[in-house]
RNA sequence: GGGCGUAUAGCUCAGUUGGUUAGAGUACUUCCUUGACAUGGAAGGGGUCACUGGUUCGAGUCCAGUUACGCCCA
């Protein structure tokens, strides 16, 4: 009947998108507003100008499949999307793209007309992410999506600034920070990548002012920030030095006089031992001039060119152009003392990998420690629990450490700084408000101009957690789903953001942002490096996969080769595991439609011995399933699947119940029927999770009620049912497995049918006499017998063991050489088991040290050994 | 320089608190188009668990050290 209608092969691409325009068209994303046990997930918000890599795929997937199961348990659950304004980045791809098209710099067209190209583009692509992670199946609640910038989150963000600000969180300072040139921006410290270069140490002398044939010697690997020095330091402990402390230099090529101090921060052993101190361009060197009062002299300009406060010959150069003109100049006039070959690091920026200069400037800084000290303990009270544990360390010596935070970019899309200045001239203190002010509440005066700078992305994602829900407002969703339940991302962004948001939430909220943190592993290539669009002969589109091998085979390859937050190194044909393993639920499902409709439908009455051992079965794996998503260990909940549905259900069941299925008993036919489908699609809902698609297209065609996406996930609360039945059709499977053995061994076409004898104790007999029919099915036996214990088998015989209390003939079937070697083989690994067993039983030591029950083990298993053996010894001998 | 991770079958990886002969997928060998599925079925071969030492009756598992690779921080 049906089965002319039913393709053989699954086809993905003909069911996935079905059902995922009709999941969204029931609204059965759409979250509660408030409700029992609630369960939420906020999404890592993608980049507008993102589209998905794997990276995506990995951690949208882990989102989903925890999210739907906490759905089918009937927990209220919001998994609440949306993206991020990523301002350096995005801006970058406008400014890119502006530039190639219309040959314009941002500059020209002004920061009203940019902003307003930006919202354009975010307008027109925007949703491109949101659309592929539609593809891959996630069940966000859309109706809720959220961008960083939109109102709400740019009411929390104004909020957020001025309630740090009144506590004193916040504050303007000189200080140096890490500046992109290119990007023209500040960035914070983990914004900065650094790489080991190839450089030089160059060895300057700078002459002393009373005696200029003389001088001390630094060394140094930025030479062109000379023109900066204001002096120079020396340990004050390093005998060469101590008596030079308090000398004025002359510093070359510029002819100002500076003077040497004595700072413990400089390593004696370093280079020459004399550092020149440059408090305007170098961290370090910013912290030894304020321990020494020195002036702090800029000399670059925002673009990294060379500014007016250097001499004028150097002015409006590039760095590194100043570089080469300084040591030209050195070296004709014999400051350059040698050159050194050095490997040293250098910090580049994340976003456009130009390289970093530190640079004095005016920012706006968060203080970090208070704020640290409660993210700090959020963690160490347990209200924050990483997973894998490891990461909770990774994190608190990054908090224990930090630096103050700042946030101010001077570029244009993104927050603006709700400061603003009064332009009356009468010193008025800036203006720091939530609502943009009309007049300055000191003076009265209308001339106000708002802070140029905007503020740092991660300030308004580290209130993701709760900004998304509502805040400042108090909204039921707030109430009902803060703390959030699992945060899951990437390594990469735990201090950019996980540690932010712990931040932020203990601060705004006085509770965590969530209760765990599953942070998934990298995914990588094939050769193991960081899969990448830089590598495009090994980056995989997910896009790609899941137009050819389906949505659910990639989603399954992931949860498989998700083991605790380790790395994924991916191929493409790891997505075929996915693939055929789909195929092979399809197929399953098929035989179940194949069967008559009428005898599916009813109820089992009567239970088979494989209907009770495929239903104790089924209980061991939901309990499994269960335990692994609570644990999150993903790879088990895939494993598990695949041994349910391939090797229990497909292997051993449904070839068991075939001659039921085929035979005359009609009220056996119709129970096992049931049966079948009925396990089956219990598997379906123990699938949705990872294979939603699949399941739900299944679920559907096999008459199950409603949509298996809001079916309710089964639930355990009996023990594991027909367990001593279980346990004989776990026997009846070994006896199948020895039968065919021999049957390879001998090869035996499947076609040809052998006879065989069994050779059992009076109770293991009943039992296999109880399931002849499977045996006889599954083993490919035509005629048998059945005879005691003490029987012996002629030579004509082929003879294998099952168990101590079981052995199997088969007359006939035997080539007396090949038998040798059969049971030689067998009787060599038994002697081998026997021999180990002995040893460690001859050992006082275990037998007196070891737990009874372990030695007791032991001694059972060195029983059942030697009589197995004695068989097998036996049946050889018979054949000499 | 400091910290973390990884090392198990040709390849990719599991292996829970130490306790049978260390498992899976894939690749390989043999047999099989039988009425769900060749994206399939059955059987089989393949590992001194990186190395050295220690703890223990017993170590892939715990401890110390070594080597190699990877990541993070400075």
């Amino acid at each position: 009947m049906a089965e002319a209608e039913i393709p053989k092969a699954y086809a993905p691409q003909d069911v996935e998108p079905r059902w995922y325009a009709s999941w969204e068209k029931a609204g059965y994303f759409t979250a509660p507003q408030t409700g029992a046990n609630p369960f939420c997930i906020v999404i890592p918000p993608p980049n507008v100008t993102g589209s998905l890599h794997m990276g995506h795929a990995l951690n949208n997937t882990l989102q989903d499949t925890l999210t739907r199961w906490h759905r089918m348990k009937g927990d209220a659950t919001l998994w609440m999307p949306g993206t991020d304004h990523a301002g350096i980045a995005t801006q970058n791809v406008v400014e890119r793209e502006l530039l190639k098209k219309e040959k314009i710099r941002r500059h020209q067209i002004g920061r009203e007309a940019l902003i307003d190209r930006i919202w354009k583009w975010k307008d027109q692509y925007g949703d491109r992410i949101i659309s592929q992670l539609k593809a891959i199946g996630s069940s966000c609640d859309w109706t809720r999506t959220r961008f960083t910038m939109d109102e709400g989150l740019s009411k929390a963000v104004r909020e957020n600034f001025v309630r740090l600000y009144d506590d004193g969180l916040i504050y303007r300072g000189k200080y140096i920070v890490n500046w992109c040139p290119r990007c023209q921006t500040a960035l914070a410290d983990d914004e900065v990548e650094h790489e080991e270069k190839k450089s030089h140490l160059w060895h300057i002398r700078y002459p002393y002012v009373d005696n200029p044939k003389d001088g001390i010697t630094v060394a140094t690997t930025r030479p062109e920030t000379l023109l900066g020095d204001t002096a120079v330091a020396v340990n004050p402990k390093d005998d060469r030095y101590q008596n030079l402390i308090g000398k004025q230099v002359t510093l070359p090529e510029t002819g100002r006089s500076i003077p040497i101090v004595g700072d413990d921060f400089v390593d004696a052993s370093f280079g020459s031992g004399a550092v020149k101190v440059t408090p305007a361009h170098d961290p370090n060197d910013f912290q030894i001039g304020q321990r020494h009062n020195l002036p702090q002299l800029n000399i670059m300009n925002a673009d990294a060119t060379i500014a007016d406060t250097a001499p004028e010959k150097y002015r409006g150069l590039k760095r590194e152009d100043c570089r080469n003109q300084l040591l030209q100049d050195l070296t004709d006039h014999g400051y350059l003392v040698k050159t050194e070959d050095h490997t040293h690091s250098v910090g580049h920026c994340y976003r456009c990998h130009t390289v970093v200069e530190p640079w004095l400037s005016d920012q706006w800084f968060v203080k970090m420690q208070p704020l640290a000290k409660m993210a700090i303990a959020a963690t160490k009270n347990g209200k924050v629990n990483f997973h894998p544990k490891r990461w909770t360390d990774f994190y608190l010596s990054w908090l224990e450490n930090v630096r103050d935070w700042c946030i101010s970019r001077q570029i244009w899309w993104g927050h603006r700084i709700p400061v603003w200045y009064c332009q009356a001239g009468k010193n008025c203190k800036p203006i720091v408000a939530t609502m943009d002010p009309e007049k300055c509440p000191h003076c009265g005066s209308t001339a106000l101009e708002q802070d140029s700078d905007v503020l740092d992305t991660w300030f308004s994602s580290a209130l993701w957690p709760f900004s998304t829900l509502g805040w400042p407002d108090k909204t039921p969703e707030l109430e009902t789903y803060y703390p959030t339940s699992v945060l899951i991302t990437d390594r990469g962004i735990i201090f950019f953001w996980v540690a932010r948001m712990v931040m932020m939430g203990m601060y705004h909220m006085k509770k965590e942002p969530f209760k765990d943190v599953y942070i998934n592993g990298t995914v990588l290539d094939k050769f193991g490096r960081k899969m990448s669009k830089s590598h495009p002969e090994t980056c995989i589109d997910p896009l790609d996969i899941v137009a050819r091998y389906g949505a659910d085979a990639m989603r399954y390859a992931l949860v498989q080769l998700t083991t605790e937050g380790q790395d994924i190194a991916l191929d493409e044909q790891k997505f075929e595991v996915g693939r055929n393993f789909c195929n092979k639920i399809w197929n399953a499902a098929r035989f179940i439609q194949m069967q008559e409709a009428s005898a599916i439908a009813g109820d089992a009455i009567e239970l088979s011995f494989a209907d009770k051992w495929i239903l104790n079965r089924l209980h061991h794996a939901i309990h499994r399933i269960t335990t692994a998503l609570e644990n999150y260990t993903f790879d088990d909940v895939a494993k598990t699947l695949y041994d349910f549905v391939w090797r229990d259900y497909c292997d051993w069941y449904v070839e068991s119940i075939k001659p039921i299925l085929q035979g005359p008993d009609s009220i056996a036919k119709k129970s096992t029927m049931a049966t079948m489908r009925q396990v089956f699609l219990t598997a379906l809902q123990l699938m949705h999770p990872v294979m939603p698609f699949i399941s739900e297209e299944l679920w559907q065609s096999l008459g199950g009620e409603g949509s298996v996406m809001v079916s309710a996930f089964p639930m355990l609360n009996a023990p594991a049912p027909y367990a001593p039945e279980a346990q004989d059709f776990e026997l009846m499977k070994s006896v199948v497995s020895v039968m065919r053995n021999v049957r390879g061994e001998y090869q035996v076409p499947p076609s040809q049918k052998v006879d065989a004898v069994f050779k059992s104790t009076p109770s293991e007999q009943k039992i296999l006499l109880a399931q002849l029919d499977y045996i006889q099915r599954l083993g490919g036996i035509d005629n048998w017998s059945a005879v005691g214990a003490d029987a012996v088998f002629d030579n004509t015989t082929a003879v294998a063991v099952v168990s101590q209390g079981i052995e199997l003939g088969f007359p006939g079937l035997v080539d007396i050489e090949k038998e040798k070697v059969r049971l030689n083989k067998a009787i060599d690994n038994l002697k081998k088991m026997v021999k180990s067993v002995e040893g460690k039983l001859a050992n006082k030591g275990f037998v007196d040290r070891a737990p009874a029950d372990v030695v007791a083990k032991e001694r059972e298993r060195l029983a059942q050994n030697c009589a197995e053996l004695s068989k097998l010894e036996d049946a050889y001998k018979r054949l000499l």
